[in-house]
DNA sequence: TTACAAACCAAGCGCTTGCTTGGTAAAGTG
DNA sequence: CACTTTACCAAGCAAGCGCTTGGTTTGTAA
């Protein structure tokens, strides 16, 4: 990916950061919340130990509750925060596409990003450990998912109409959801595959030519 | 589905039994087993205790280790059977199908089914709690999920060559892998949706008509 | 230099966890 | 019938867990 196109995504973390939505990375609080993304995603949320964590950012157990009332807060930010980062990525993606077809493709490339990319373990901990969230939490979460499927079919319906294809929005989206979140398993970031040359492929499963 | 299809599962679970390879699901073990998966399914391993498993069967906490040396024990017991059982459908399926195309929707079929169907608790549990399992016995299981993964690459090749397509089987095989595990988390069993008429849409994503 | 808040430490509390132990009751087997 | 195996109980231990507390250091700005 073009240096230009990396250094688009750092100043947005940037310019969010500046408004408060989402934390500084370079922050003693941002790096805390990196770590532990890190290690929910290896790990998994109930086997990592806040002395995991601190252990890794190289502080004490206890000092992580300065930062967060709670382990389970921890969780909410990661997903919170990765959920606002790339819904205003997405926004903007869909808004310079100069076809239908280019815009779910810019939004399929986006979501593959986001899952190996930059924020590759906060995505694998929003898909994954969903449930380890308390209820009330899990309901924010899903308001702020909401936002973002939404964005999806409304595109993925247009480029479904410009194809000239009928095809159910719902099962498809659902179907591919599964397919790019499941690269998190597989896909190699340093392999011959690039993440452009996938997000083709995954197209192909939706848009026939 | 039709009644004998579903008899035809039910007879197959009790062959096996018979033979040793999985255990009898009316027995007191088989009977922990799969309240053992459907916890494990909806809470998550780690939040799931022992204690919790022995107050859905009925019993003491301490009485499981009658059954199994340790709660990782139980993991892998599901994770084992559950292949097993599934392995043995798709070749049964694979063998009668007439086409190289009916043998993948076969395929897709038996997959779907396993994911939603009787096995489906067993079977998310599969695929999402991998990393509690210790690393020896992820190897372990990582043996078995290599030949189904055989059985899967050849019959999709089988099926692209027969419909004159060329693509990459390794990313098509793990781009449908995630859309089709993905139905556990939304796809509803007594939707208006059939698992095949699901299947249907999900091979569309692989052969192009 | 003083004042103050943010960041962190050292120690440990109370609770839950997987698992062990020593024993009992019932069912199967010759 | 005696004997073995299977299935289970009641009680509790040792370790690890999230989190609290009271106090100390570090950074910042007037």
């Amino acid at each position: 990916m073009a240096i230009q196109v990396e250094q688009a995504k750092l100043d947005l973390v940037e310019s969010l950061a500046a408004q408060g939505l989402v934390t500084d990375p370079l922050s003693a609080k941002g790096r805390l919340l990196a770590k532990a993304a890190k290690l929910f995603r290896a790990k998994g949320y109930e086997r990592t130990t806040v002395r995991d964590i601190a252990a890794e950012v190289g502080i004490q157990s206890g000092s992580i509750f300065h930062h967060f009332k709670s382990k389970d807060e921890i969780l909410k930010a990661i997903m919170e925060e990765v959920i606002v980062y790339n819904m205003h990525r997405m926004r903007k993606l869909v808004d310079e596409a100069d076809t239908a077809r280019n815009a779910l493709l810019a939004l399929i490339c986006c979501e593959l990003d986001a899952v190996n990319g930059l924020t590759g373990n906060a995505m694998s901990v929003l898909v994954y450990e969903w449930r380890s969230l308390s209820e009330d939490k899990q309901r924010f979460i899903l308001g702020l998912r909401a936002e973002y499927e939404a964005l999806w079919s409304e595109t993925m319906q247009y480029a479904l109409d410009e194809a000239d294809q009928t095809a159910d929005v719902f099962v498809l989206r659902r179907l591919l959801t599964g397919a790019l979140s499941w690269t998190t398993t597989w896909y190699d970031t340093n392999g011959k595959l690039s993440i452009n040359e996938l997000a083709e492929e995954a197209l192909k499963l939706v848009i026939k030519e």
